[in-house]
DNA sequence: TTGAAAGCGCTAACAC
DNA sequence: GTGTTAGCGCTTTCAA
């Protein structure tokens, strides 16, 4: 193995100064550094990262903290991710939890500050408050931290203005029986959810808010599903069931609450014959990849996966650098609506 | 920070027995470990990674290589891997080349044997004796690797045996004008295929031998194109346009070299209004989840994900011990066909 | 069975 | 600008 020691001899200086001119530093003298940076590259010479980190610190990890990494949101995310840390020259550790809380709460107190630099956190079953409690000083950005305070950094999808864009959209389309697909959704009024289950309950309220302000609560109704294709065909079969006294169906648009929902429900409604978006339109949240050669292509949320990345790691960034953000912010990446099949017109649902 | 000297001096022994007793090995005496392992638990000692790695060379990282995270075929693959390497005590680092040839280089040769313990690498983009030439003495085990010399180790998928399996079906369903959909499909015998793109050719070759076997090969066909379901589209559309003298479509069935490929099919087929199963029948190679709530839901072969996973890491492990391996060894997981509504019986289709 | 001492390869403080 | 020195926290001889 050809370590820092080698480099120095083969360039005639002592290790310190290769080593500073290995990194850059400025005291080193422009020729010194060039012969020193020549003689590494004869050599192949890679600095060794343990002992590096053991005396800096800097390990040149990042680690990322996610249920799994095979739910295409989470797929998009991680791979977003991984792009930009390693654009900042750092490296990308994953870790799965599969929605299991214990793991979870595990590895949020396991993190080692001696392996990863910090933590990029998108908890499911953790409490925002236990959270910063287990991170003690631990560098970390969460994503899609719901919680009123902003106790801690964080980078969130712009569930409500998302969720407000796509109930106009379908409204404009002249759907006006909207049934909300998701978990947690309160048939209630909104101002009933209590603060601490206020994240599961962004996209939902929304909606419902928007739903009063259209003069359209009534003609409207929630059902409460588990994420995911599955619940949501479930959610289709129901949605495909329900008619009013006339028979008619009792809803005309189905507004879930991601895309894996949205999948499922209109598998659901084709399994009963019900067509999309001839009799029901549905709207998905996420923007995953396969709501554009699905049957119907889905109309969604489509979130700046790239941003939020970006937003992450530069707030991570920041924390490292000489003058760290003192308060902690929450960031709403932006979105944009994707328009697709799944809501086109139609006379029959508008009858 | 607590360190290994505060772990020792509270349990009023030496730091190098503290070591030895964290670690488990039998030259402490048990009270003595017992003591020490009290005194760590109290001072909530983890052992500084970096310190570890410089000393003993263990980092407990390994690495995974490949070109994205947000493909179904690798999200699952990342997600077994994931758990399999946490199973074992390791981390793993994902790195990502989005199939570029120059960065996918870049990885391989500069894996860092003081960052990562073992590389494991799904090469799309070089060569596999140039993987060998590159990585040097660095552990690493392969997946789909199908060079005809075994040179490195490595896990396959079952792509021969698979595709088989899955022609064998479409002929039981009664369809016999099977056009294949996959990258770098050979329109002429199979013999023609050169060693160095074998890998391209292992699953459209196996279909091609299968057709010869059957006596169908004059009704088949094959499309040459791209992995990913919009080049599955074009070749949906493709099929769509392609009929017999009489106005039959040429094929009633499409084998595809794997699952997005398939969607994308079902796809275009949809949108010239060809219906599946009914007119065609369309089969895909992987078992990505998204087949099973696609409509129509989708006939594949099931790959061993965390088979695949196990054995990969078992190989990295044994590379590590006291009697590793000496010959390079090939695995091919297992699978399992998946009849699903996209093969469903017709009689449009067999007439 | 335990302890003392050396040193993995690097960076940071300080002297020159 | 450059070299010398010390030491990050651990594991691993080797001696007791």
């Amino acid at each position: 193995m050809v370590t820092l020691k080698d480099v120095a001899a083969k360039a005639g200086v002592s290790p310190s100064t290769a080593s500073g001119a290995l990194r850059g530093l400025d005291f080193v003298r422009p020729t010194t550094a060039d012969r020193v940076l020549k003689a590494a590259q004869d050599l192949n010479y890679t600095a060794n990262v343990s002992a590096r980190a053991l005396r800096s610190g800097r390990t040149g990890i990042l680690s990322l903290v996610i249920p799994t990494v095979d739910i295409p949101f989470y797929s998009q995310l991680t791979n977003a991710m991984e792009r930009c840390v390693e654009r900042h020259n750092y490296q990308l550790l994953v870790q799965q939890n599969d929605f299991d809380p214990k793991r979870e709460r595990e590895q949020i107190m396991q993190r080692d500050d001696t392996l990863s630099e910090g933590m990029f956190l998108l908890s499911t079953k953790t409490d925002t408050r236990d959270v910063v409690r287990l991170i003690g000083d631990h560098p970390t950005v969460l994503f899609e931290d719901y919680s009123t305070d902003i106790l801690i950094d964080s980078v969130n999808a712009p569930s409500a203005g998302g969720i407000d864009r796509v109930i106009r959209h379908l409204v404009e389309r002249g759907r006006n029986r909207i049934c909300l697909a998701g978990e947690s959704i309160p048939i209630t009024h909104v101002t009933n959810i209590s603060n601490s289950s206020r994240a599961r309950y962004e996209r939902a309220g929304s909606a419902i808010r928007v739903f009063e302000e259209l003069g359209i609560s009534a003609s409207c109704g929630a059902i409460n599903c588990d994420w995911g294709p599955e619940p949501g065909i479930e959610v289709g079969h129901r949605i495909a069931d329900m008619h009013d006294a006339n028979g008619t169906l009792r809803y005309n648009a189905v507004c879930c609450m991601n895309d894996d929902i949205a999948l499922g429900v209109i598998r659901g409604l084709a399994d009963r014959g019900v067509r999309v978006p001839d009799e029901v339109a549905v709207t998905g949240f996420d923007g995953i990849k396969q709501g554009a050669w699905s049957i119907p292509t889905l109309t969604t949320v489509e979130l700046d996966y790239d941003g939020m990345a970006e937003t992450a790691v530069s707030m991570m960034l920041r924390k490292f650098s000489n003058n760290p953000v003192s308060f902690p912010q929450r960031v709403i990446a932006g979105f944009r609506l994707l328009e697709r099949e799944s809501t086109a017109a139609s006379q029959v649902a508008n009858a």
